[in-house]
DNA sequence: GTCATTTTTTTCGACACCCGCAATAAATAA
DNA sequence: TTATTTATTGCGGGTGTCGAAAAAAATGAC
């Protein structure tokens, strides 16, 4: 509220917004981003060509057989692949991969490595990430001075700023810079992006219709984590990542949480709590991980017949019922995806959870909770940090303000 | 996103924020406009010399004695009291009080009336409410064409546009469409607004450094509201005014709540509830209104020795501090401010309140944590609708965009 | 008391941006 | 081949902001 417009800004703003509308559209001609945009053909005309003459869009003449209408066909426009390049990088429990995206949003190459991080030193963790990015970025193939932008993701808690890991179920280290340490080593902006917010931007990315202004992603695996966009935008904390849903209080004093207290929603429904639970084990009891091939295998006794296990998949759906009524009395009701090895156990859960949402003040709207599932967190991850990673090449490097381009990318300027 | 800037918004965007600067800082020169805002002073000059001219801002010569420094004096620049006027209407329980207000933000005139909002028919309450409306708008002092906007105030949920009561607790009746009766009946654009959303407005208004950013207002009453400011702008949700923090889930399946679910915060920390947990009532125990002496009475005797009085605001603390941890879970810890009879007693329930969020996730961040308390809400939820109403004032009518000015306001054009 | 100095505000010329309208381009239908 | 339709570009005009210089209004020094 306190900056006023420049005259400058205006441009600027315009830029972002054509290259926006064509990353969005896929190939829209002039015409349509006159339309959606509400500028007038001559400026849009303008921008574009200026974009065009920078190596930033093409025209992509022949595209689909329009020819059903009449008149002088439109000019599709497409993002130049070659304008530049972003590199993700996933590191997760015991797996580290990295992938070189082009412009256009298309993988040109990829790398997975299985590696120990519960038990790998600092130097050891961070030597192997920037190993795999030095070596992506020595590919022959790849130009290197194209990629101008690296978004790492991480399963854990990073700071609001998007500079650093702070916490991690995957490692006992804390607070590692990584967007520093990758910005220094390469020379190439970067930034450390919570799993759980990439998850939620990869979904708006996929589908735009479905995951528009208010929606809810949630991680069901060793931990609960959320990734939640109000209005279209990304919810992030003042001090943190934010959006720890997973810690929020099912049952005060309750159960034994890996976070130390007590009665989260997590310390039900995590895959430990739920190990913990099908096992008879103590509510005390250590949280342990467990892993994907155990949790598929409990998941199916427990869809064999009624026991422990039905019983605490039951349990998790209450626990993450009434978290969801909680939140939902505070946002109001959303479309939910569930990610994660548990949510493809979430016929087991469901029924419980409908139950105790029914119970709150959620329940209300509940026309507007939906539910899907997606059993695989690490494609999403990937997916929301290349949209991130992009997004901020769109604005800040080809649509930048008045300090001059930062001077990454071969075709600027 | 989705929508360009045009040339001439630049003017407009750039008029509001001088307005806004203006209403902000008191009596700003233009070129401490010109600092805040970024704008060159040759902008400052011509946008302020237009609303001088157009009778929105006035020069206020001699101010205060600044005469310490050399060179040409500063002119202050003050929103001219005369160029509209707004009307603000808060209901609350028993109670309807109405207040015209200046636009440099003076009451000038007020009028208030006691009425049995719990037993009034649909017509009494609403006809009520256009009368006294009507009275003030008969003021020969007022000029009635200058009333620029209605903001009107109400304990309950309103809906997300701020139109309508959808459910209040001074009434049985729903869904009374309060904004749009009076604009039929007025001619004037109004809202109908949260009560605890306009306390959050105004402590944003009344001392913007300490609430700033993020932070909360939260109504210890009859039932539990919550008014959240997220990033500096006012959360609401999307079907409702959103922010039933009174109705998170504490205790599943636990005490009766006033909406007829059970274990809500507010079912352990609402009057009713602390009342009845006093008393040694059941859990189960019908809520009943309990009168604000009542509730002093009953906190000096929780003062005065330990007994099932001081337990049930311990018990209050012990919900709400639950509360807030699962809420600083998701939205990170930003102060607090306690509005309403039961923040007289806040003494009473803090110890505990502090106590449950020591055991959440909340509690991490406690030092971004403090507690203001306020026992009397109605004063801060008026001038909350007349920020509101200001504020609209502001923007659309004095800084409209394509579509001509309204045709409201006495002074435009 | 006059003049230099300092600070604020206004004025003026230049430039950039967007818009509307007319012109051009490229297709189909007659 | 020509008329029609639709998309895109070119041009002139209007408006907004900026920077620099001028004007205004005070204080301080001699």
């Amino acid at each position: 509220m306190s900056v006023g417009i420049r005259h400058d800004d205006l441009r600027r703003r315009n830029r972002a917004m054509v290259i926006s509308a064509v990353r969005r559209a896929g190939q829209p001609s002039r015409t349509e981003i006159a339309a959606t945009t509400g500028l007038s053909h001559s400026t849009i005309s303008a921008i574009s060509a200026d974009l065009i003459q920078e190596d930033i869009l093409t025209e992509s003449k022949a595209s689909e057989p329009t020819a059903l209408k009449r008149g002088r066909p439109q000019i599709g426009l497409a993002l130049n692949p070659e304008a530049a390049a972003v590199l993700t990088v996933v590191l997760s429990l015991n797996f580290l991969s990295v992938a070189v995206i082009d412009y256009a949003g298309q993988v040109v190459a990829e790398e997975q490595q299985r590696l120990d991080t519960l038990v790998m030193p600092r130097d050891d963790l961070i030597g192997e990430c920037m190993a795999i990015v030095r070596r992506r970025l020595r590919d022959p193939d790849l130009d290197v001075g194209s990629v101008a932008r690296i978004a790492m993701g991480i399963q854990g808690i990073t700071d609001s700023h998007s500079r650093a890991m702070l916490w991690s179920p995957i490692t006992p280290l804390t607070d590692i810079p990584f967007a520093d340490l990758l910005e220094r080593e390469f020379g190439i902006p970067a930034t450390m992006e919570n799993d759980c917010n990439m998850m939620a931007v990869a979904l708006q990315w996929r589908d735009p219709e479905r995951y528009r202004d208010d929606f809810i992603a949630i991680l069901l695996s060793h931990g609960i984590g959320m990734g939640l966009v109000l209005k279209g935008t990304l919810f992030t904390g003042t001090h943190s990542s934010g959006g720890e849903f997973g810690h929020m209080i099912h049952r005060p004093g309750g159960a034994l949480c890996r976070c130390g207290r007590r009665g989260c929603v997590e310390a039900y429904a995590g895959n430990y709590a739920i190990w913990r639970s099908a096992m008879k084990m103590s509510e005390d009891a250590e949280p342990v991980d467990v892993g994907d091939a155990d949790m598929r295998a409990l998941a199916a006794k427990a869809r064999e017949k009624d026991g422990p296990e039905r019983e605490a998949y039951r349990r998790a759906g209450e626990a993450l019922g009434f978290g969801l009524g909680s939140l939902f009395a505070l946002i109001d009701p959303a479309p939910v995806a569930m990610v994660g090895v548990s949510a493809a156990a979430f016929d087991l859960i469901e029924p419980a959870l409908q139950e105790a949402i029914a119970q709150t003040a959620g329940g209300q709207h509940s026309e507007s909770i939906s539910f899907d599932t997606e059993p695989n967190e690490l494609p999403l991850i990937r997916e929301g940090c290349a949209a991130r990673a992009l997004t901020f090449v769109d604005q800040e490097i080809f649509a930048p303000g008045v300090q001059a381009r930062a001077g990454a990318g071969k075709n600027v300027a």
